[in-house]
DNA sequence: CGTCTATTTGAATGTACTCAAAAGCGGTGG
DNA sequence: CCACCGCTTTTGAGTACATTCAAATAGACG
């Protein structure tokens, strides 16, 4: 397993010894799944964190009409998790799944803890990351709040060309949250336009 | 001014010896805000992070319409700020106000990162205040996408009972996504219901 | 009081959803 | 290599939830 994409993108933000390095390394899992393979479910409790090196995950919930919302995708350099139920220690609301063979790494929240007291530079680090998922969220939300569908979609187009390539149009449709019947629409409309 | 709300909040995350209790209080600054007095404009970059000791505000963005949208509440006890400015140190699109009368320390990032280095409790203090934002902004982005109008109102209802006494009909309604409009009419069917 | 803003109510409209059916596409086994 | 199966995408008609615009009423504040 090659852990260079995890340490570069660690190294963006603190500057580890080797030793440090070494330690991070340590509390590292491999897991590798396959397309569809589940590494979370609701109502379970979740101990960890992903951080995806190939392939794709997401996280969604299913409401009560069994509808799924896709909260997150995961492409590789990205951590994913159902953070709610890993701070509190509850069972979650969040599946999390692989959309192709992925790999990745493991992170229990015990493991985390330790490495916050052994070296508190990573207790900056997660702290970086996380603001900028709070700032992340909150502009996702005002975009959901203010913006048509259609707009969402030419957002989320712009903003990531690369998962606009390779994931299913539903799933998109339900990351921006629209019905996969209306998203065909929204294109077809977009194409008579150009 | 009345060190204890702010004391008490860190103390619940991490525990502070006298000497660092007085640093963290020398970064503070007090300041009062008249109702309808800004904190933050949009477009205007934005240094300091705010914790609200008396009164309430509000965070929101104005969409192209010229309607407002509102991100976040600010009742005593709470941060508020614009974190994506304050963390990328570019202009923001956040409006920050007063809805009432209002007290409030203010802590610019350059002290904050300051403490930091100096106390690396801090570090950990924000990280879990951060996660818990994380946390909520993705509970509140699943509640958009998955729930009515009406049931967005009843799980305002239910989970800020005091913001449902205090603010007017208008802010609750820009808060879940809907026109005031509507929002009276969601209230006359709950009325006619029960 | 009088003015300004917030709230309610109603009618017309629009955006997005539901349900149904057909067409496209990809993988798998014969 | 083709035929079939399952899943995704497209298209259409009817519907529903929420908005817009307008007007009336109620409340708050100086």
């Amino acid at each position: 397993m090659n852990y260079d994409l995890i340490l570069e993108s660690v190294a963006k933000h603190i500057r580890l010894s080797k030793k440090e390095e070494e330690q991070f390394i340590s509390i590292l899992q491999e897991k590798k799944l396959r397309k569809k393979q589940f590494l979370a479910h609701a109502n379970e409790q979740n101990k960890y964190s992903a951080f995806v090196t190939k392939g794709c995950l997401r996280s969604y919930s299913i409401d009560r009409n069994g509808f799924e919302h896709i909260l997150q995708f995961a492409p590789p350099g990205w951590w994913i998790a159902d953070l709610g139920s890993v701070i509190t220690k509850l069972p979650g609301q969040l599946n999390i799944d692989a959309l192709e063979d992925s790999e990745l790494f493991l992170m229990s929240r015990s493991d985390q803890e330790k490495i916050f007291d052994a070296v508190p530079k990573f207790e900056r680090f997660f702290r970086i990351l996380t603001e900028n998922s709070v700032s992340a969220a909150n502009n996702r939300l005002l975009d959901y709040v203010s913006l048509s569908a259609q707009e969402r979609y030419l957002v989320f187009c712009k903003r990531y060309p690369m998962l606009m390539k390779t994931l299913p149009q539903k799933q998109i449709a339900s990351y921006i949250g629209v019905t996969p019947e209306f998203l065909s629409k929204l294109k077809a409309e977009l194409l008579k336009k150009s």
